[in-house]
DNA sequence: AATGGCAACAACCGCAGGGAT
DNA sequence: TATCCCTGCGGTTGTTGCCAT
């Protein structure tokens, strides 16, 4: 029985509501990497007196790849009986020398119907961007936004493709800048736009990011800063992931995120995200959800520093071309019919979240510490 | 043809949350 | 209330195949 895949508003919220108290466990408890702390070993004498009891016995199960009978025992089964809502007794029931867990991800991310794998879209990468703009690492919350797609499945796809098109993106421009002494010209958009072949999926190992498809957003408000056409593409990431503009006198090359976030009561950007998305909602819990990791600060922190001048591949998180930059034009009204289509539940999201830290910014500087 | 490097994907691991007892 | 057990999640590693040399 497949998973519902298209949360309503509702639901969504739901799950946003239920992010906090998880981040806060895992932000206390982020351990090591497991190569700094012990080998991944395969353990075949497991302490059962110490520690926690292993899910299974570890001696009598099969690792590795599932081989097609296995995938057939496992899915004709599920199929016809469910789950019976126990994985950890479910591979004895079939005869699989399988531990349950490895049983459940291998329905979850491969058998289930409806599965769908490889081929992402344009689209696709952008709702990926997007929500993890808002929300982080949170792979089963976007992937609950992809119909067909698995939490694990995105998660690859983002470590594997979409963070590397952002940082091959970035290292290309700076090679660039480095050789001409320069900042971003328009030539390097002409010739990415000249260079179709470099950002299919086919092929290539050092894509560029595709042409911007995101809306161009509306603030409905005055957007002293962002309307300023010498306000950098930084400084509109910067802002957008609660920071400082680089414009600011006291910017410094220190990371603009993880001190921010550590003083800052960035939540309060959300106030409007969580009341578009539902009304009804309780805005305290929501911001509270919406605190941004600071892993995911430090990531995009080390992609900016990789580049601290130019981040114009990054407008795609923007919009075409920019917010509000002049030359916007025929692209944003394409990319608009694009976003369409997509689901409300991210686009708002995303938008009003931007809304909201203009907002804090120009109403409220002390909180960013812009006094 | 052989080989090394790299990218992509599948799968595993450990932790935390939450329900059941 | 405390403890146990299971599930879900995110990070990481292992494996495979492709490509360049």
């Amino acid at each position: 029985m497949p998973m519902e895949r298209l949360p309503s508003h509702a639901s969504f919220v739901q799950l946003l509501l239920s992010l906090q108290p998880q981040q806060q466990a895992k932000e206390g408890s982020r351990r090591e990497p497991p190569h700094l702390t012990k080998p991944r070993v395969l353990k075949e004498t497991t302490n059962t007196t110490m520690g926690r009891a292993p899910c299974c016995d570890k001696a009598n199960v099969k690792k590795g790849p599932w081989s097609p009978e296995e995938d057939a025992k496992l899915k004709a089964y599920i199929e016809q009986y469910g789950t019976g809502g126990n994985w950890i007794a479910l591979p004895q029931k079939i005869g699989l020398k399988r531990c349950g867990k490895s049983c459940r991800l291998r329905w979850l991310n491969y058998l289930r119907p409806n599965i769908k794998h490889g081929g992402f879209s344009e689209e696709e990468d952008h709702i990926i961007c997007s929500l993890y703009i808002s929300i982080g690492s949170r792979w089963s919350i976007i992937a609950a936004q992809l119909p067909g797609r698995t939490d694990n499945d995105i998660k690859n796809y983002w470590n594997t493709r979409l963070k590397k098109k952002l940082l091959g993106k970035q290292r290309k421009d700076h090679q660039q800048q480095a050789r001409r002494g320069g900042g971003p010209k328009q030539e390097d958009r002409s010739d990415e736009s000249g260079n179709p072949a470099v950002a299919g999926e086919g092929g290539s190992r050092s894509t560029y990011w595709p042409e911007p498809a995101m809306p161009v957003y509306s603030t409905g408000q005055p957007d002293h800063h962002l309307n300023n056409n010498h306000a950098s593409t930084t400084d509109r990431l910067l802002m957008m992931l609660g920071g400082r503009s680089s414009n600011d006198s006291n910017a410094s090359h220190q990371s603009p995120f993880i001190p921010q976030y550590s003083s800052v009561p960035l939540p309060q950007i959300y106030n409007n995200s969580a009341s578009l998305i539902n009304p009804s909602v309780n805005t305290t819990s929501f911001k509270e959800a919406m605190q941004v990791p600071h892993r995911f600060a430090a990531e995009v922190d080390e992609m900016l520093h990789c580049n601290p001048v130019k981040l114009e591949s990054l407008d795609c998180f923007y919009g075409a071309g920019g917010i509000s930059d002049e030359h916007q034009g025929t692209t944003t009204s394409e990319s608009m019919n694009i976003w369409s289509e997509v689901s409300p539940l991210i686009y708002p999201n995303v938008v009003t979240s931007y809304q909201g830290m203009q907002q804090c910014l120009f109403e409220e500087p002390v909180h960013l510490g812009m006094q």
